[in-house]
DNA sequence: TCAATGATTAACAATTTACTTAATTAACTG
DNA sequence: CAGTTAATTAAGTAAATTGTTAATCATTGA
């Protein structure tokens, strides 16, 4: 869990994830555009993200398109939960997120 | 976030926090002796985690306690949760999580 | 084939991280 | 009050991180 930590533990390269967790896949480009610096440093980032498993990516012509692992964040949920018993100790935050939780079942 | 992942990302400051979740409180001694390295380091890790508001210290006497702070664990959840659409696409596993919630829930 | 595009790797500098031992601070204890 | 214990801060060093520009690689298209 430290590596994935890590991989977000940098805030270009959160971004990084954010965005692509919401855009589903993007090329290199777009990602460089977003994050204010150049494309060499949004490539390193990139390999961080990639050799954490956080990324991956898929090859198109010259173009290299994105996406984050979906596993690797449910890990970071999977952390969460383990130690629930410890942070949920404030019910009406976790009465919240139960609620939710429910919702999605009952569909 | 990129700050309290930058807490977690070190494999002697996770070790702490896991610690500190399952036991609740320590004094420093107790994280030095399990840390394998020097006080001083690991009163660095501490007040690393302690200004990404990861920990609280208590002090009695000459000693300091240590716990973790419920909200920044759930500040994580809160984060994974935000995202849950992306990364709960496969269900077999957020049925398993559900269901430990309706568990919680029905007690 | 040659030039252009998209991205990564190389080389380098500046900063940060993460240890070590030594010194310091604070509180208890005989 | 002197000595001990618990912890932090100081000083110094080695290694890792993060950015830059320049060079390289691979694919596309005229």
């Amino acid at each position: 869990m430290a590596r994935t930590f890590a991989a977000l533990s940098d805030p270009t390269r959160l971004s990084v994830v954010e965005k692509l967790m919401q855009q589903g896949e993007l090329p290199v480009a777009a990602l460089v555009s977003d994050a204010g610096m150049s494309a060499p440093a949004v490539s390193r980032h990139l390999k961080v993200l990639r050799e954490a498993g956080l990324v991956t990516q898929r090859a198109e012509g010259t173009k290299r398109y994105y996406r984050v692992a979906p596993e690797s964040v449910r890990a970071i949920a999977d952390w969460t939960t383990l130690h629930r018993s410890f942070w949920a100790a404030s019910l009406d935050r976790l009465e919240a997120v139960l609620a939710e939780d429910r919702d999605l079942v009952d569909e």
